[in-house]
DNA sequence: ACACCGTGTCACAAAACTGTCTCCGAAACG
DNA sequence: CGTTTCGGAGACAGTTTTGTGACACGGTGT
């Protein structure tokens, strides 16, 4: 249930530094000081979240990144870059190779715990494959099926995929175009405002009689799934 | 959402022909034919990609490049430097004053707009890299939230997009001027103390009921973010 | 043929947001 | 101090954006 951090840092301070506080904040930590011993354990198991130094010995953190987004497994691994400051101006091959994000050393801790939640929220989802759970609202992929506190509401196939969209990156906004491109298609010819009326629709049916309200407007931007919604 | 190019540029024909092809390509365009002029722009709003020539009058292409870096927040600003043959021996110096990338004349529109994409989408995670936090503030850009001390503040778009922009450079102080071309756009004609009233709006319910205020009001020049704030 | 369901669009109402004004106190200035 | 300049706050009217009921259309099963 507590999300496990891998840290791959060859700095024992900063290491014993980041292992002290993000147990403190109830994350289970291992640390590894090489990144080829990293490379290895990587292979037998994968945590929840990575947080890789850029310069390592055995293997660089670029590489250790880019070799771990070749496996199909881990591609939606979040991955921090922790670098030095003189490192700095390659940042942009640190993204490229798949970093999610990104800390010039010497960081804030409250900022990277900040940062480690925020990658962990979003990623969450995408993992469980099948079946995404947030609050008091499942909904199940493979069996087509949304239930509210445990009783089966019922969505035609729009909703349904609109609400799958939107609840595969739960807190994350999306514009009424994406939400479009993404639940209807790209090559459909249709008003924005269309999304607003299948929201609409879906918010009846799953709110029926309830006060809590799962979606989220944000004016001028479009919709999210309230990831907090329930906590 | 466009992509906004910078195109400074002094031969009038070759101008032309960039901006003819890189609009009908979908893309955001200006022309500077001055380097000096394109120097005061740039102080006002960054575009997403900036085009370059090597020679230019007023301040070269170079010099420009050159004090573009030194700026944090032009960091990351893609560049590409467009130079004559004869010039092309310096093509080291070109890339080691900071550009992204460099083109000899006479180039191909097609190699341009392919090396365009190309920058954009390297320096496109950049801008996701969602969350920036300062002391108990917390922004995310991709749920376009705020939080105070871990409890959700509802901002109107403005306000949030002002509060993003402070954000982005904790510490600097910006003028109302400089606000407005930077949140509100180049094109508006809007009053300057209507910034004031906005981040007035934003104190209030970004400090709801609380007495440290993070934004500083410096008299005669504009706002900043406090970047001391909560340490 | 008919009832039914899901959809896309529209029009109107409600809600949220915005830019400006005015007034007032605070800060600089001599 | 008296004066002037500048920024903060409330009020307000206009605009933009969103919520929603109504409606028409097409497909489907009966």
């Amino acid at each position: 249930m507590t999300p496990r951090i891998l840290i791959v840092e060859d700095e024992d301070a900063l290491a014993l530094l980041l292992r002290y506080n993000l147990e403190a904040e109830g994350f289970h930590v291992e640390v590894i000081m090489r990144g080829d011993e990293a490379d290895l354990a990587l292979r037998e198991q994968l945590p929840d979240l990575l947080l890789l130094d850029w310069m390592l010995p055995g293997i660089s953190g670029i590489e250790l990144c880019r070799r771990l987004r070749a496996r199909p497994e881990a591609e939606r691994l979040p991955v921090i870059m922790l670098t030095a400051r003189g490192e700095e101006s390659e940042r942009i091959r640190g993204l490229k190779t798949g970093a999610d994000d990104y800390l010039v050393k010497p960081f804030s801790i409250p900022e990277l715990v900040a940062r480690i939640h925020a990658l962990l929220r979003r990623a969450a989802p995408s993992r469980v494959a099948s079946l995404i759970v947030v609050g008091d609202v499942e909904l199940d992929r493979s069996a087509r099926r949304v239930r509210r506190a445990g009783a089966d509401v019922h969505l035609g196939p729009t909703e349904f995929k609109l609400l799958e969209f939107l609840m595969s990156h739960p807190g994350r906004v999306y514009s009424r175009e994406s939400l479009l491109n993404n639940v209807w298609g790209t090559d459909v010819f249709i008003d924005d405002r269309t999304v607003d009326v299948h929201v609409g629709r879906l918010r009846r049916v799953l709110n029926r009689g309830r006060k809590a309200d799962p979606i989220r407007t944000v004016r001028g931007s479009g919709y999210a799934f309230d990831e907090r919604f329930g906590r």
